[in-house]
DNA sequence: CGCACATTCAATATATTAATTGAATGTTGT
DNA sequence: ACAACATTCAATTAATATATTGAATGTGCG
């Protein structure tokens, strides 16, 4: 086989892979699987998806070796192939958000929607931690906080938040983080932790970009 | 705007980017611009593009913002928006040669046809260059070697090496490095080196990856 | 077994992407 | 101004991707 041939190959099976993330839908369950696995129902109630064509996304990212399925009962189970994948999505987001006027403008008119509430890296949450300042609040469905999150952290749903708003204190900071950066659950979560005279921030992304920078994670 | 919209528009623009990357021949054109910016004439004599089609595919990659152009005299010369750009590229290569058996397969193939050859990572390259162990060759046309190449390393394209051959030390290992890990232009000097009784290995990446690491570059 | 339910499959209509062709534009040097 | 050349544009055809629909398959439970 000669150079130019083998270029063709290669580059056409590389291009196959990209054009099964290149789509929004797919991308959105990618970060989805990013939590830990799930069956097709959870992508479904947690996008605007139908479930024939969730299903459908989700073949796609199978024959591209992007996703991995196993039945468990009823269910089939998705998880990302690889942390690898993960990674692609991150840098291809991180460029997204350097790169992008549109997204630019999208995101900050997001967080002025929610205050422009203050956010801390993974840097600075990991320094907190480590001196006892903040407390740090998993506000993720139960079923990812149980699939893995962050070492320390507390498991309470977004939704059950102003039911359990007693169990927290009211003299330390609270750090609230969700899937990543473009989920609202953490926003939402700080937004009414302020509401109700607490001291919160949110982590600037989440679970997923916290394990994959080899930072302390529990299972 | 609601949650649902903000994510929808997100995930749009996001995929609109990673669209533009998901098709070979942009592959091919992103792994040329992380040597250097070059024209749209330099991309075709080294793809097997067409002009009006190499000229089309970089303004898909222009108005994702993937590539700039800038215009010096009769020629518009391309470059990388950011390394960001070969980052996303590099993260997708390395997810594809983890994942995919037929590129596993290929590059397989590909060694055997050059007697498979030894070759280097950035970290053992470095470490020899430091104890003076090696002399590093860039086998990349000259233009690329000018716009850019690892410290202290000497330009001999690859069509040169034989004519220029009489120059290199017999007594001291060589690593011949080009574009990256799918380019054959090390390949084939090393092989040339070797039969000719040189002492010769290859890179196992090339130029972009070494100066996305943050190693030592010249230019 | 057969019902309920999760998922997948197959077929179709629509929308998007890509290569090719030939013409148009822009720039240099005479 | 014009000849030579690099690049871009516009139009066409062919190929591919996507959402939708309804039917088919697979699994647990009564």
């Amino acid at each position: 086989m000669n150079v130019r041939d083998f270029k063709n190959k290669i580059y056409a099976e590389l291009a196959g892979i990209t054009k099964a993330l290149a789509n929004p839908h797919r991308l959105e369950i990618i970060e989805l699987l990013a939590q830990g696995p799930c069956p097709v129902e959870y992508i479904v109630d947690n996008t605007s998806l139908t479930v024939a064509n969730a299903s459908q996304h989700l073949q796609t990212l199978k024959s591209a070796r992007l996703v991995t399925s196993k039945r468990r009962g009823k269910y089939s189970y998705y998880s990302l192939a690889s942390i690898k994948v993960f990674e692609v999505w991150n840098a291809m987001r991180d460029l997204g958000f350097s790169q992008n006027a549109e997204i630019e403008k999208l995101l900050k008119e997001f967080r002025e929607s929610h205050h422009n509430l203050e956010s801390v890296t993974c840097s600075q949450l990991l320094e907190r931690i480590q001196q006892g300042k903040s407390l740090l609040l998993d506000v993720r469905p139960r079923k990812e906080y149980k699939s893995g999150h962050i070492a320390s952290a507390l498991s309470i749903p977004q939704d059950e938040l102003i039911e359990k708003l007693k169990e927290l204190p009211r003299n330390k900071e609270i750090v609230a983080y969700c899937r990543g950066p473009l989920c609202a659950m953490a926003d939402n979560a700080v937004e009414m932790l302020i509401n109700h005279g607490y001291k919160a921030v949110r982590l600037e992304s989440g679970f997923p970009e916290w394990k994959s920078k080899g930072l302390p994670v529990e299972q």
